[in-house]
DNA sequence: GTCTATATCCAGATAGAC
DNA sequence: GTCTATCTGGATATAGAC
């Protein structure tokens, strides 16, 4: 191995670091408040190092986009080694209870972004956070889809979005038993759905 | 009319119109991107002055929340009047619909607040901002509790978490659409809901 | 490639003239 | 009560030494 490739190896690790960071920083601390020695320093990298790796703040929070996307992928693909539909979106309800704790204390890392890049003039990161979202959604559709229900996309809508409303509520609440009993419901109303209830799946 | 009390009211007016201001920038661009200059400009203050009326920029944000909280009053109260409590909740879905336009540009107002103070260091304005959250849901669980459901609290949380859910979502997505076919799903729960469907009314 | 020192900018807040 | 001029602090970003 040459120094070169050590050298290469070493950037990338700080790169990594500094990503991953950013990702778990931002969400907690929010986007306008976190400075780039917050992260410097969580990241444990020197402050004005950081110059290096990311010319700007933008280029640090569309790093922890990435991140939270690759996130994403990953949970949906392991979601996808279930046998049935039904199943994967049991469990990705599970997912979301699972997390309860981090969820009323700093809401939901994808929906609480969306909200601060909304307001955020810059560029239109905005609508990549809107991409994202859209993608979680996509998957959730073709679950449905496979169901053989009617309107899938009105019901991946109503899925994800009571996702959102019970993090935000937890979030502004700050109490993570609401994620426990909003995902009871929503399972119950899963498991009913192939059966004929499919007429009113909301709230 | 004494010169003192035209005085007052000349002030009053410019506490009134600031706190206007305040209250409808801050919802657009944001706590922490809204500058004091902002504020006093919408408002149509020299931007000096606005120290007279309120010591700090949080003393606007509070100023803001009330204004959300008076609104909501108001809102309430109006729809209090109508005679049957399925009615005064089909209409608070009505209003949430009317206002697709403005949720999709900057999303519901009290969450996007909530989740921006969640972040602010500052003081304990997050829960100020939870309490907002909370007067709503007491009043919809109320007319639950009117109607004779059982679990009225639950009920709540699940109507005012799709509300902010589906914001959310027409906000991030840029799409008011996703208000109007939400609502419409939201409002034949609602009628389906006394006649026994009680029992999953979720998502 | 790494890091320090510093330039630049801008928002919040204040002092004090009117 | 009203408004201007200014102070101050802190954050982003850069120049350049090592």
């Amino acid at each position: 191995m040459t120094d070169s490739t050590k050298s290469r190896e070493r950037g990338a690790d700080k790169r990594r670091r500094l990503t991953a960071a950013a990702a778990r920083v931002l969400h907690q601390q929010g986007v306008e408040r976190t400075t780039i020695a917050d992260i410097a320093h969580a990241a444990d990298v020197p402050v004005g190092n950081v110059y290096y790796y990311f010319k700007t703040k933008d280029e640090l929070v569309q790093a922890a986009l990435a991140e939270h996307s690759g996130y994403l992928a990953e949970l949906t693909g392991e979601l996808d080694r279930l046998p049935d539909p039904l199943g994967r979106l049991k469990a990705l309800v599970g997912t979301w209870v699972g997390q309860r704790d981090v969820a009323a204390r700093y809401g939901c890392p994808t929906g609480t972004l969306a909200v601060e890049l909304d307001k955020r003039a810059e560029g239109d990161m905005d609508l990549e956070a809107g991409r994202l979202i859209r993608s979680l959604l996509d998957w959730v559709e073709r679950q449905f889809r496979e169901l053989g229900l009617p309107d899938p996309g009105g019901l991946a809508i109503a899925l994800v979005g009571a996702y959102q409303g019970m993090s935000l509520l937890a979030n502004a609440l700050r109490d993570p038993e609401i994620m426990t009993r909003e995902g009871n419901r929503l399972t119950r109303w899963l498991d009913a759905l192939p059966d004929g209830a499919a007429g009113h799946p909301n709230p």
